[in-house]
Parts: structure tokens; sequence; C-alpha cells
DNA sequence: CTTGACCCTCAAGTCCGCTTGAAGGTGTGT
DNA sequence: ACACACCTTCAAGCGGACTTGAGGGTCAAG
């Protein structure tokens, strides 16, 4: 009876329970105690957990790097090295991105500003906003962020023959 | 003889040849002229749509929306309302990615330099970000922009029970 | 004429973050 | 007793953007 189940704290954080037994069995969250017959009895604080993990999801962190932090906190209030790391790397990233849209927001808006005047929207344009964007060269050890930067796959070098 | 094979337009856009295939297979590219052994036989116009398609995928395109502009901007400079609408939602996504990220980076940021100067870092800290984070609620009608933010599954609303 | 670096096709695999389905057990209201 | 909404596990599927592998052909240099 005590303890909330599966379905109840699905509604309360807003995910489905599927998700909730996936988080589980990848090791993002730890597996609660049962009941007699198997149901699985959640706390709050579990809710809380899972509140967390989506915001730190929205925030561009992946699930695997969510059970790091997790680990980590969960490891206490030690220095931690490996978090600051994470955290300037993410920094970085953040910091690049917004640049970068940035920059492509304020082309973007002038020319559909254009547009919903006078004009007659043509795909050249948006063509040429793309065209001119300032390409992002992926360097070595770029960071692995979820922030809608594609990754790009290796490019193996071609040896020479002609 | 005339035509650049595969790999070296995949070496001078930097992708793979596979990848280059891929794209022709999923239409994103013209099938190009073959040699009489069967070579695909390029031109450097394709390294610059291959540029293109970089750097519109970069921008948070994804390679379907990629396509369309593609076969619209080859149809001409005619009017064309689609490629405004398309504008716009790619506007509307950016700039609320833009106000998202601004916050996380000021937050993550300041905390950066706290530890950087004489503090020990802690995975609280962190922690703290994350959890003081606004949420996003993704509204109906959310942009399928490809800019970082993850999709969120639909939630089956639980019927009263107890 | 052999070696080795390229090319071809087609199928299948990968990664991430889930969702969906099948097959079955549980708990409560009527 | 029955319906029905839950719960369980395990397996498979999905979408996007590729990558990898198998099996085989081509072309230029040594």
């Amino acid at each position: 009876m005590a303890g909330l189940l599966i379905g109840d704290i699905a509604e309360r954080a807003g995910l489905s329970a599927p998700t909730i037994r996936y988080y589980e069995s990848i090791g993002l969250l730890a597996p609660p105690p049962r009941s007699a017959t198997g149901y699985r009895r959640y706390t709050d604080t579990t809710v809380e957990e899972l509140r967390f993990i989506k915001k730190a999801q929205s925030l561009g962190f992946s699930l695997e790097e969510i059970r790091e932090i997790l680990a980590l906190s969960r490891a206490g209030d030690t220095p931690c090295s490996h978090v600051l790391d994470l955290s300037r790397r993410h920094l970085a990233a953040v910091e690049e991105r917004i640049r970068q849209l940035t920059r492509f927001r304020d082309q973007l808006a002038s020319e559909v500003k254009k547009w919903d005047g006078e004009r007659e929207p043509t795909c050249r344009g948006l063509c040429q906003i793309i065209a001119s964007a300032e390409e992002r060269e992926p360097a070595v050890g770029d960071i692995e962020l979820h922030l809608g930067m594609r990754r790009t796959g290796q490019e193996k070098t071609r040896t020479q023959r002609r």
C-alpha cells in the first residue's frame, strides 16, 4: 500500500511508465523496492529525480551524462574536477552554439521581415542565408553535446594516387 | 576521365563516400552521370551542393527539409509561401532555443567562475544549476526542429481509479 | 601481371531515446 | 464472478543519419 505505483510517478513527473522502466534498465534510476506481488513502489524523491533528469535533458545533457552526474552527486559533496571539466566543456559548446544561432537568427529574421512586407518570398533568399552561414569546423576533442550539432563522421584521408 | 570520383568530392566537401551515396539514395543529391564502367562522375557544383547541405544541417535543418529547400530552389525564383513558413517556424524555434541556452549559459558560467577561483568544485553545484533551470513545457504544435530539443512522448492520461 | 587503392551494390548494423506489442498477473468496484 | 485498469517481463520496432560488411569490378603504377 505504501508507495506510489509506476503510473503515479509517471503522471507526476510527466513521462510514461515504460520510459521509467527504461531509465531503470539503463541504470539511470535505482531499482525501487517491490511489493509482494512485484509492483514497483516509489516515493516522492523519485519524482524529484525524474524532474531533474528532464531538466538536465532539456539543457542538452545526454542520458549517459546525466547518469554520470547523478552518480557523482550521490557520491557526495567531495571536490570533483570531473564535474568542473564537464561543466566547462558544456559551457564552451553552449557559447559557440549561441553565437552561431544568433547569427543565423539575425539573418533569418531580416529576411522574414523583408518578405513580410511587400516582397514575394523566394527560395533563393533562404538559400543564400544558408550558403553564407559560417561553416563550423568540428575540432578534435569537440564536445559531444546534443545541442543540435550533428556528429560528423570521421573522414578517412585518401592516399594520393594520381 | 572527365569528372571527379566520389572519393574526390567526398574529400573536398568533407564527408565520406558512403554518405554521398546515401544522400543520392534518399533523393537529396541528383544521380550524376556514370563512366562506361559505372563510376559516378561529379563536377565542382556537387561539391558546392554538399557544402550547402552541411551548412544547412549545422543550422538545424533536417535532411528532409534540406531536400525540400533544394527542390524549391531548383524550381527557381518563383514566389513561395512555403519557404516563408519554413523560415518563420525555424526562426521561432531558433529564438526559443537561444533564450534557453543563454539562461543556461549564464548559470553555468557563474558556477564555473566560482569554482575556477578558490573554491573546491562540488557536484552539488552543477546539480543545483540544473535543478533550478526553468522547465520547458513543450507546447502543442511545437516546432519539430532538430536544434537539440528532444521530442517528448505523448502522455496518456490515467483514468482515475482510487 | 600483380598489387593496391579505388569503385560498385545491397543488406545489415549502430546509436539514442524511447514506444509498442505480446502474453500474462493483480487489485478493486459492482 | 467478472470487468477493467492497472502491473510485470521480454522482445522488437522506430526515426534520423549514417556506417560497416560482404562480394565483386576497375584502373594505374611497378
